[in-house]
DNA sequence: GAAGCGTGGTC
DNA sequence: TGACCAAGCTT
């Protein structure tokens, strides 16, 4: 690692909060600077839940999950005692269900403790679904304790003040280094806010407002002239597309639907039978002999999807369950239930393309 | 420590 | 329109 860099700290923290005091977003879980001043307390559980949420997934797509679980579970202890496909159903659409799992085992493990989220480091690390990132956010956010939150936005923020030329997997050590360096200790809270807030809405990934940035007189891709080039990116891998033939039992306004294997992918979510998903196409041949059922099957629509480290494209069948017949495994669902099942996106699109 | 893990918006 | 992107964690 680099020597530490000759940055102006005070400046530089000076100058962050004083834009933030004047710019920064009035987000649903925040605290904005004057109340906080006034004395106003975050409440620990909804700065957690938001985090949560709100990883790797835009404020936006996140904010009506937040209102919606608040609403229906209004405390640690409320969550904990929630039905686990419960909060799986409601948390469908959002993504990252290993997310869903682990905060209904955090919910039952701050809940069994007495309900109370600990302030020390260690010991939200130690909670599942709690890294480095998050546990810094909520020690600043909900304890206005000393941390140094290193998220997407600090690592754009950082390796453009710095013009740091490695990509950010190799420098991350570097870059924590610098943002622990600069982090106020007087403000935790709206300081680890505000750094955040600068990246989201003023240094952003394309045509960052240098102009209106509080940082742009210590900003070395600023002087540059071209701060698009951090952070600088490491080469990406093509992801393979893969494909499969999905079954749609429906019985009247029914559907037959499974759960799948707790863990991995779309762990613990309700799913459509399907063929594999394979890189090669299916036959019809070989589809109807993967089928669960051997009837005649009527082709619907083909539904495409992107996953992270994949892209699928799955033809969906679908077929009357003849009389007397069950599913060794699952069972049955309204159509008119779709929307509080637990059905990622994938799988929502998959019923409602076979109709 | 590299790989696995979703989704929807944007340009 | 396909590539890129968004407040990461776990194994």
């Amino acid at each position: 690692m680099k020597p530490v860099r000759d940055l102006p700290i005070e400046k530089l923290r000076h100058s962050l909060l004083d834009w933030y005091d004047a710019e920064g977003r009035d987000l649903p879980w925040r605290i904005r600077p004057e109340a906080r001043a006034a004395g106003q307390i975050a409440d620990p559980y909804a700065v957690w839940l938001s985090e949560i949420m709100l990883q790797q997934t835009t404020v936006p797509h996140a904010t009506p999950y937040y209102f919606k679980f608040l609403d229906r579970w209004p405390s640690v202890h409320d969550l904990a005692a929630a039905d686990e496909d419960e909060v799986l159903a409601a948390w469908a659409g959002l993504g990252y269900y290993a997310r869903a799992r682990n905060l209904i085992a955090c919910a039952r493990a701050v809940s069994a403790a007495g309900g109370v989220f600990p302030e020390a480091e260690k010991d939200l690390l130690a909670l599942p679904g709690i890294g480095a990132y998050t546990a810094a956010a909520i020690r600043a956010a909900a304890f206005d304790l000393p941390a140094s939150v290193v998220d997407g936005n600090v690592e754009r923020v950082i390796t453009r003040l710095c013009t740091i030329p490695e990509p950010v997997k190799t420098s991350k050590p570097e870059i924590r280094q610098i943002a622990a360096e600069i982090a106020d200790p007087g403000r935790p809270g709206d300081y680890a806010q505000a750094i955040m807030d600068l990246g989201a809405t003023v240094c952003t990934p394309r045509k960052p407002d240098c102009a209106g940035c509080p940082w742009s007189f210590a900003c070395a891709a600023r002087a540059e002239g071209h701060p698009e080039a951090y952070p600088v990116k490491a080469p990406k891998v093509a992801k393979p597309h893969k494909h499969a033939v999905g079954f749609a039992v429906f019985r009247g306004e029914t559907i037959w639907l499974r759960k799948r294997p707790s863990r991995g992918l779309l762990g613990g979510m309700l799913e459509v039978p399907s063929t594999e998903w394979r890189t090669e196409k299916w036959s019809l041949t070989r589809a109807r002999a993967a089928a669960p059922l051997d009837v005649q099957w009527a082709k619907r629509a083909i539904i495409s999807h992107v996953f992270t480290h994949f892209s699928l494209e799955m033809a969906m069948w679908r077929a009357e369950a003849p009389t007397g017949w069950e599913p060794d495994e699952g069972g049955w669902h309204a159509l008119g239930d779709v929307d509080q099942l637990a059905l990622p996106s994938l799988m929502k699109k998959a019923v409602l393309g076979a109709l």
